[in-house]
Order: structure tokens, then sequence, then C-alpha cells
DNA sequence: ATGATCTCCTGAGCGC
DNA sequence: TGCGCTCAGGAGATCA
């Protein structure tokens, strides 16, 4: 579901709401998701949170003692919630805060992940710099796609080479730079590495600005939607005309997932 | 080491 | 309507 703007939204979400309150209570589920958590989450009772962060498609919640780590995969949710409000299945996690609201971790698929760890997070020690960071460079990213015989799709998606980037934004920007997704990345000319990461940089922002993408069932932490869909030149618009050329759109596989784009004009 | 493939899980949407 | 099939925004393990 997430990516880096769907995910800094709710990292907005969570500094504007959740910094500064307490957690009173926790109540852990057994999910089990993704990655067993290194210390219980029950220790988290008492402790007040801090500091929300991201870096890629993480949120790294600083509280006294540690820091929770969480993934939301793809169908992972973070809700605050009246105490009195329907628990909504695949309910994982609720943590009770100070003030009476509860933040709930929904999750169908399981496919994301809550941690509670004392130490910093090895998950990502392999990753590459965070596509919204000042590191991404023109410079920075030359360097990644001369060393990569990938397509251009699977450098992108690969977040040890550049990380934030998934499905939507990948596809979305390389129909911006022109490239064609099967393009070696090590075959990128040096003059269309700049436009690449400018179009890589491009599309999150204004997705962003928007407060990310939605599909089905992607919400921020106060429940709304992202407005982003309506600007999609590419993404999940098979069979209908390039915005800027009028060829028509395609969807292939790479790496397993979809990837669409314009043969007339992406090279 | 790098790149490609498989897998975890549930739900939505489609064709029959 | 209901069944079975395909696909889904991620990423880590495993294989070549």
């Amino acid at each position: 579901m997430p990516e880096l703007p769907e995910v800094e939204t709710i990292r907005r979400g969570l500094e504007r709401e959740l910094c500064g309150h307490t957690i009173v209570r926790v109540d852990w589920r057994g999910g089990p998701l993704r990655h067993a958590s290194p210390r219980p989450l029950r220790c988290l009772q008492g402790q007040r949170v801090r500091h929300v962060r991201r870096y890629a498609k993480f949120l790294y919640l600083d509280v006294d003692d540690g820091h929770i780590i969480v993934h939301l995969g793809m169908t992972g949710k973070l809700l605050f919630c009246a105490p009195d409000e329907p628990e909504r299945p695949h309910t994982h996690l609720i943590l009770g805060l100070d003030d009476g609201r509860e933040l709930r971790y929904v999750d169908p698929r399981r496919f994301g992940s809550i941690r509670y760890t004392d130490s910093h997070d090895t998950a990502t020690t392999h990753y590459g710099v965070d596509a919204l960071s000042p590191a991404f460079t023109a410079a920075h990213l030359a360097d990644r796609l001369a060393a990569s015989g990938a397509p251009l799709k699977a450098f992108l998606l690969d977040q040890t080479k550049v990380a934030g980037v998934g499905n939507i934004y990948a596809c979305e920007a390389l129909w911006r730079a022109g490239l064609s997704p099967r393009r070696l990345a090590k075959n990128t000319p040096r003059s269309r590495v700049e436009p690449l990461r400018k179009a890589v940089v491009d599309v999150l922002e204004e997705s962003l600005a928007q407060g990310g993408t939605s599909f089905n069932d992607y919400v921020d932490t106060i429940g709304e939607p992202g407005k982003f869909l309506l600007q999609l030149a590419v993404f999940q618009k098979e069979g209908q005309p390039c915005p800027r050329c009028g060829a028509e759109v395609r969807r292939m596989a790479q790496a397993g997932r979809s990837t669409f784009y314009c043969p007339g004009c992406q090279r």
C-alpha cells in the first residue's frame, strides 16, 4: 500500500498527534506480523513518544527508552480512534494514550511489522540514500546506475539502490523522464541522470503535497485518503492514451511486478 | 556480488 | 448468486 509519500504523510500525522503523549496501555493481539519484536511491546507502557522519524518506508517512533520501528507493508494502517470506536478486523495492536485516545495498527495481509528495539535499526543498514534526502544527488545516482546491470524499473524498486521508491512512483518517474523501464541502469546516458533524479523527486514531492496516492484502502492517521490518484500518467492506465504522445499505455511484468509504460515516448 | 524468482497473507474484482 | 481465478502499493530469503 504505502510508498514514501504515504509514509511521510502518516509520519506528519503522528508527529502532530502522537508526540509528547505517553503510552498508558498496550494491547498486542499476537499477530504474528512479518517480524517478531526484539523487545516485548508491552514494555512500551509508561513511555512517552518523543519524535517520529522516517527513513525510506520505515517509521521510527522514538520513545523514552528505545525506538518503535514500523513498516506498513502493503496494507498496514495506523489510526487514531476513540476507545468506543468499533474495532476493525485485523487489528493487531492498540496503544492506549494518556489523553484517552487509542492508536491502532490494522493490517489485513500482515506484511507489515512493528518492532520495539533499544538499538539502531539493522534492517536498513544496507539501504541506499532516501530519495527525498539531500544526499540523493545526480552524481550519487550516476554512480549507482553505472554499477547496476538491472533494468531501470528493478533498479528503482531496489531499496538498496535508492530507498523509498515503490511500484507506483517507479513507473511514474520513468514515464516523466522518458526512459524505458527495460533499459539497463548502466546504459543510462549521463545527460539523462539528472532528469531521472528530478523525475523521482518531483513525483514523490507532488504526491506528498496531495497527501499521497490512494487506491483502495490507504488512509492517513485520521482516515483521509490521498488525492494524487488523479495525477497518475501511466500507472494502472493500460490501454489508455499516453498524456504526452497519445500512444497506448502498456503493461508488462518485471521482477514479478506490473510495470506500466508508454512504448511511444519512453526510450 | 548481482539479479531474478518465490513467498508470506487477505481481500477485491473479474469472468463464467 | 456464487465459485474460482488473478492480482495487489513490499521486501526478505533463496536460487542461478
